[in-house]
DNA sequence: ATGGGGCTTCCAGCCGTTGGAAGGTCAAGG
DNA sequence: CCTTGACCTTCCAACGGCTGGAAGCCCCAT
């Protein structure tokens, strides 16, 4: 049972929906899987384990680009860790942007929030503020 | 000078490039603008404050449909300030709830990269992590 | 009259999914 | 053997919020 798993299975076993595998395959995330005669896609252990790695790799926010290098790397035996290193603080550091933008946003929204009554009166500090 | 500009300069004037407003008019967020015997838009002053208005909320974060609700409440004298402050709120939730996921992706990745030693060896607890 | 800049429309792509339609395949049960 | 229903296949479209390009018209200065 473990070798020769349909789609639907591969995606109970990785947790990648099997939508988004097709979808992978179709973008060359993962390669191209086998097929029965019938044309049904076929996948095994190895195939659902790339699939663990790259759900992974997006739970921690990675795209699509950069996952297919992970990927690389992961699979490359003679890799140097500073190469992976290297991609894990440049996304870091990409997430660092991107939440001081939010948290931005967010004191912003605060502080007009803070200073309006929100009561059944028209005055809003909020809507003057975007107005401004 | 002042009325009847061109696209052009109302994107100056608004700091929304003339493309993004003809990109707002076909989604319905703002009214389609008047236009000249051969066919191009003019704007006036009022409608300019309207792409101001629209800039802003969105530097804030909020999503078109949210700034569509805003520019209805910000052009109703007896809006209730509490229907603004209700959106504003809203978003700063979404806001929290997308800090709060990004931190989590970069607390971990902080984790990994830290516990990795970047140089020439292959060993990775990155990699290690994203194959579990 | 010619050039160049701005305007017009429409179409396509970005990212990572998700949904649906239309049709083929497979195993179980009557 | 035939039907049912759960699976599989492909392709096409939409989400949000833009951004770019192509093809063609308009307007002003030289």
């Amino acid at each position: 049972m473990k070798d020769g798993m349909t789609i639907g299975d591969a995606a109970k076993a990785s947790g990648v929906n099997a939508k988004l595998i097709r979808y992978y395959e179709s973008i060359g995330l993962i390669p191209e899987a086998g097929r029965t005669a019938s044309g049904y896609r076929v996948y095994d252990d190895r195939e659902v384990n790339v699939l663990r790695f790259v759900k992974r790799a997006r739970t921690l926010g990675f795209g699509i680009e950069r996952i297919q290098k992970l990927v690389g790397l992961w699979q490359d035996r003679s890799r140097c860790s500073s190469e992976v290193k290297r991609i894990a603080l440049q996304h870091i550091d990409e997430l660092e942007a991107k939440i001081a933008e939010l948290q931005a946003m967010r004191d912003t929204l605060h502080e007009l929030a803070d200073a309006c009554h929100g009561d059944e009166r028209p005055d809003c500090p909020i809507l003057k503020d975007l107005a401004s």
